[in-house]
DNA sequence: TAGGGTGGCTAGCGCGCGCAAGTGCACGAA
DNA sequence: TTCGTGCACTTGCGCGCGCTAGCCACCCTA
């Protein structure tokens, strides 16, 4: 017989019995059931009951019989979090956690044996930080989960991390900088971002009278940086464009280990505002996110979806700045 | 848009039904029951059955009806996911992906509305990153969670981090230091790892024939770097210990800024091989922890415990290594 | 021919909870 | 007095699943 524990846990039906009263009761009570009386008296007593028992709702149970389970899963894509990512989530789980549900986030591993978590967790919202794939939306459907962003129905959106790029480019742009190249990462679980950041960047360029940047996809190695590096500056690129502060700082370290001077020979310029890249020296620009803005904007996301109101806009706080360091300069 | 099909989901019943043999047939096919026995005939229909028909288990109903939900839930501190961290969980994640289970994280909010989730989502196992706090552990017992990593019950026990700070003592006086000081971090939710890794080294220092190590707590400012170095300095301090890259970095750039050279005046190193400080110029020397190993370790650590195995035993590929690059030079 | 497995299945309970439908009762109006 | 009517509850079903306790051939033995 399955012994599930030592100690049973408190059950609705133990302080049902315990006042000798009935469980629905005590269910009443204890979610505030809309269009159901209860005396003041029998209240009272049913949550100081609940307290001295230690009662605590079992939400499977609950899951089963409401279809809910106050639960947002954040599905992480396998690629580095970083920082900012982190910082996000946290705050957005914070705010979902004052609404009263839990965040969990889940990394799904399509040549594991497990099935996606979705599909046996009724979490009320699934969310993504990147679009999903084809055969996921399917396999969401499929569990019923019909709380999903991004919305996969909705066209690819413009997207929050738009204008970071766009910032990038006009900033070396306004520091006199024409020759300008285009540093992403060799990480091809990334190579979805890199090529968004890229597109934008170019279009940036191509609004500024530029041509189409030269490209470079990096490993984070030094030979790597560096054989960019010697391209670029044969070609006489003055500043460049990373789609990282990671990618940035391999940048700046193999110039100088090339003995160039940053932001004197080479402009730079990173993305993220990562805390390490702009504290070493020559202290990174960046494009600064408001992480902490944006995860509210996710749980607001989700809970307007789950209590039926009209999904938040995007408000202008979370527009990306530019963090002006040492690592660029104008042109001379 | 706001009207989706009402998709029922399958249930085990459905597929009974539609091949006309009873729900508990069903079960015993999915689950490989031990000790019934079906007629291959029988189990091939009721398999291809539930692929047509996309069969998902309903965790909640199994988690309702067995105890268990073969979910392995990982609480994370609400400080700073550094890159290690992270791939550390990822690892633990494929891990136990693999052997059927899903690892999710969650962070519990003391200050939320929301009742922490391992109250109320029945996982097998609860594993934390550092010990818990007294609350925590009652709550974990009386919510009936009995798998629980850290044991709470037995004593701090050696911690596989243990050696890191002994191998940047080491590491500084094997080049000829003898005045060294420790750099923690003012954040105040590491406090402890800071407080943990700064008697490591203290200890270490004493066991080389070394005083106690002065010390700052940083904030990862350039002020608050500057002051320090200013300070260790005039103590004619040569090699610093940094809590982890971080502030390795920071103290770094401070000193650079301030006119002093690294490694030429200044001796620095790091811990944990963040990406970014390998590249940055001078590349930091720093301790690598092995993640990709430790996250193994995490999941057969919850497995062993599920499936009643011994407890595997932390092997010697987790030991810490030193990573030297160009932030240290011998004294002279 | 009876008796005793045993392979292959079914009936049905219970996990803890939400909630629809009902029940008894007091009280005020007709 | 009778009849609503609203209050304060109770009864009981069903969510989907795991799993125990059967049940009924069928075959093998004596």
């Amino acid at each position: 017989m399955p012994q599930t524990t030592k100690t049973r846990r408190v059950t609705a039906a133990d302080i049902a019995r315990s006042l000798g009263i009935s469980r629905a009761t005590v269910g009443f009570v204890l979610n505030d059931t809309p269009g159901q009386t209860i005396s003041p008296a029998t209240r009272t007593r049913v949550l100081d009951e609940a307290a001295r028992l230690g009662y605590r709702p079992h939400i499977a149970a609950r899951a089963l019989a409401s279809g809910r389970t106050r639960i947002v899963m954040l599905v992480l894509p396998d690629w580095p979090l970083d920082f900012n990512l982190r910082r996000n989530i946290e705050e957005a789980s914070l705010a979902l956690d004052e609404a009263g549900y839990a965040l969990i986030t889940y990394t799904p591993h399509p040549t594991g044996r497990a099935r996606p978590l979705w599909e046996t967790l009724q979490a009320d919202v699934v969310m993504a930080m990147t679009t999903w794939a084809p055969g996921q939306v399917e396999s969401l459907r499929a569990a019923g989960v019909t709380r999903i962003f991004p919305d996969p129905e909705a066209p690819p959106a413009a997207e929050w991390h738009e204008e970071g790029p766009v910032l990038q480019v006009q900033h070396l742009v306004d520091l006199g900088h024409r020759s300008i190249a285009f540093a992403g990462s060799a990480d091809p679980r990334i190579a979805d971002l890199v090529t968004m950041r890229r597109a934008l960047a170019n279009s940036a360029a191509g609004d500024l009278g530029l041509d189409q940047l030269p490209t470079a996809d990096l490993d984070l190695t030094d030979a790597s940086a560096g054989a960019a590096i010697a391209d670029w500056r044969a070609a006489g690129v003055t500043g460049i464009v990373a789609y990282n502060d990671d990618v940035a700082a391999a940048l700046t370290g193999a110039a100088l280990r090339l003995g160039l001077t940053v932001p004197g020979d080479l402009s730079i310029i990173g993305h993220d505002d990562t805390p390490l890249a702009s504290t070493f020296e020559p202290r990174l620009t960046t494009i600064r996110v408001d992480t902490v803005g944006l995860g509210r904007f996710f749980a607001e996301l989700a809970l307007s979806s789950v209590e039926d109101r009209p999904e938040p806009t995007a408000g202008p706080e979370l527009r990306v700045a530019l963090i002006e360091r040492t690592s660029t300069a104008p042109i001379g």
